[in-house]
RNA sequence: GUGAUUGUAGCUCAGUUGGUUAGAGCGCCGGAUUGUGGUUCCGGAGGUCGCCGGUUCGAGACCGGUCUUUCACCCCA
């Protein structure tokens, strides 16, 4: 016999957990709706050249490789063994788990660029995978929520996905949250000021950390990434930034006098927020964070972030604008901008908030205790009736101990529990039994039927 | 991928320098209550001490490996 086991980094989820997550799903789905984005799905499989080549060194290490069917080692020779892993693996495996849903959402729009018609606002929930070492609110295997814009320039997409953000977590009554934005024109505009072209990946990577490990930590990060002394000087301003808005602004309106990429970026920052204030927001829990770079390589102007205040997770959504997604699969000029909500950390910040509604616990409202033969007909008879009116409701399949069935609908979460014996029958008035407080009455069928239905509206 | 860390009943955890038959609380099952759950009382079941190997007269405890958990890097939802 052998023990039971799922791979590292993947979870089982329960009935409780699947009620809350698809609160979860629903809540984002419905946003995204509303918002005219459609649905999209795509493979769980893609070719390895779909995917190698668009995360960086990093990110190929992280994919899940899927070896060849069949006999793989039939198309490798000793000296492809001997040539290292990396070249073995190009004979072996030519098809990878998808690493997140934006590449092979833009794979998807140029194999359909024909029957598409742009912009293109699409939605996807699906699970993603990564090879990476898990930890708490890391998972190999998770889902994400993305939403797609793709085919224009205009800012205005910027500024609803930071409304719809907004709509998200208000709808999942998650109160304490930041966006935070930046754009990467803008810390391209830093390496240009600070006498450093070219160099925006190791000041992105460096300068990402500074809430976490330091401004000393960071330039020495820097200094071993060839940034010298002038560089650091001149970068020296940003490291005092605070996080109010206007204030940045401000900031970066001086800095940027004699720079043509830091101020386009301003621009478009500046652009989003004139879009906002139109919108309306009463709190659009918004902060220019010009420190944050993400990771990502593929973006190009803005980017965002979410973090769940007071809960130690990393970022709860995320995403940005990207030039030039499709232009590796040969589709030039089409500019695309887009989030993702990570689920498995928005559930773990909901369950620690305790913010899951009581009612996404248990969906079954009713049980009816099974007598067995000589009542069943009229059981089945009202069982309908309940479903007919919307009512979740089930019969005990089995005439078991009465004690076992109501210890049954107890553990299910059952507000009612019906009883319907022999008594009943004859009378024809059931038992209604609430199993909140205890109390219970004898009442017609159509009674029963409306008092649960007036107890699930309140 | 690098460096740590964790694993004992379904769950949360005790278990002394290596020494008889590995414990508790909660949960589970049964009874008190043959038509009433959640509270109370009584009883019961349940463990290859993650797995494989080693040291030892003797290993839950020590050593090696492996899997898993958590954490810090790296990176990220």
């Amino acid at each position: 016999m052998q023990k039971p086991s799922i791979p590292r980094g993947t979870r089982d989820f329960g009935p409780q957990q699947m009620a809350k997550r698809n609160y979860i799903f629903n809540t984002i789905k419905a946003v995204y709706q509303k918002f005219g984005f459609s649905q999209l799905e795509t493979p769980t499989l893609e070719n390895l050249s779909v995917l190698t080549g668009k995360y960086g060194d990093e990110g190929d290490q992280l994919l899940f490789k899927v070896l060849n069917s069949g006999d793989f080692l039939s198309k490798t020779s000793e000296d492809d063994y001997k040539a290292g892993s990396k070249a073995l693996l190009n004979k072996v495996s030519e098809k990878g788990l998808r690493y997140d849903l934006t590449v092979p959402f833009a794979r998807y729009v140029v194999m359909n660029r024909n029957d598409i018609t742009f912009p293109f606002k699409r939605f996807q929930i699906q699970p993603v995978w990564r090879a990476d070492r898990p930890q708490k609110g890391r998972y190999r295997e998770f889902y994400q929520c993305d939403a797609d814009v793709v085919g224009t320039n205009s800012l205005l997409c910027e500024a609803e996905i930071i409304v719809m953000i907004n709509e998200v977590f208000e709808n999942l009554n998650l109160e304490n949250f930041t966006i935070k934005i930046n754009n990467r024109k803008i810390l391209q505009g830093f390496t240009e000021v600070i006498g450093a072209p070219g160099k925006e990946t190791e000041l992105c990577v460096a300068i990402d950390k500074l809430d976490k490990i330091g401004k000393e930590k960071v330039i020495e990060e820097l200094e071993n990434n060839g940034f010298d002394a002038e560089n650091l000087k001149k970068l020296d301003p940003i490291f005092s930034i605070g996080s109010d808005l206007q204030a940045n602004l401000e900031f970066l309106e001086g800095f940027f006098t004699d720079c043509e990429i830091g101020k386009e970026g301003l621009k478009e920052t500046k652009e989003i927020l004139t879009y906002l204030e139109a919108f309306d927001l009463q709190d659009s829990h918004l902060e220019l964070d010009i420190t944050l770079a993400r990771g990502l390589s593929y973006y190009t102007g803005s980017i965002f972030e979410v973090k769940a205040n007071g809960v130690k997770i990393g970022s709860i959504c995320g995403g940005g604008r990207y030039d030039n997604l499709t232009g590796v699969f040969g589709l030039k000029d089409v500019s695309g901008v887009g989030i993702s909500f990570g689920v498995d950390r928005i559930y773990d910040v909901l369950e620690e908030l305790e913010l899951f509604p009581a009612s996404s616990d248990s969906d079954l409202q009713v049980v009816i205790v099974n007598f067995g033969e000589e009542t069943q007909s009229a059981s089945i008879k009202l069982l309908s009736s309940l479903r007919a009116a919307s009512i979740n409701a089930e019969l005990y399949p089995d005439a078991s101990k009465m004690k076992k069935q109501m210890t049954y609908a107890n553990k299910r979460n059952v507000p009612f529990v019906i009883v319907i014996g022999e008594d009943e029958i004859k009378s024809g008035e059931y038992v209604l039994k609430n199993m909140l407080d205890g109390n219970q009455e004898n009442l017609s069928p159509e009674s029963i039927i409306s008092t649960i239905k007036d107890n699930l509206k309140s």
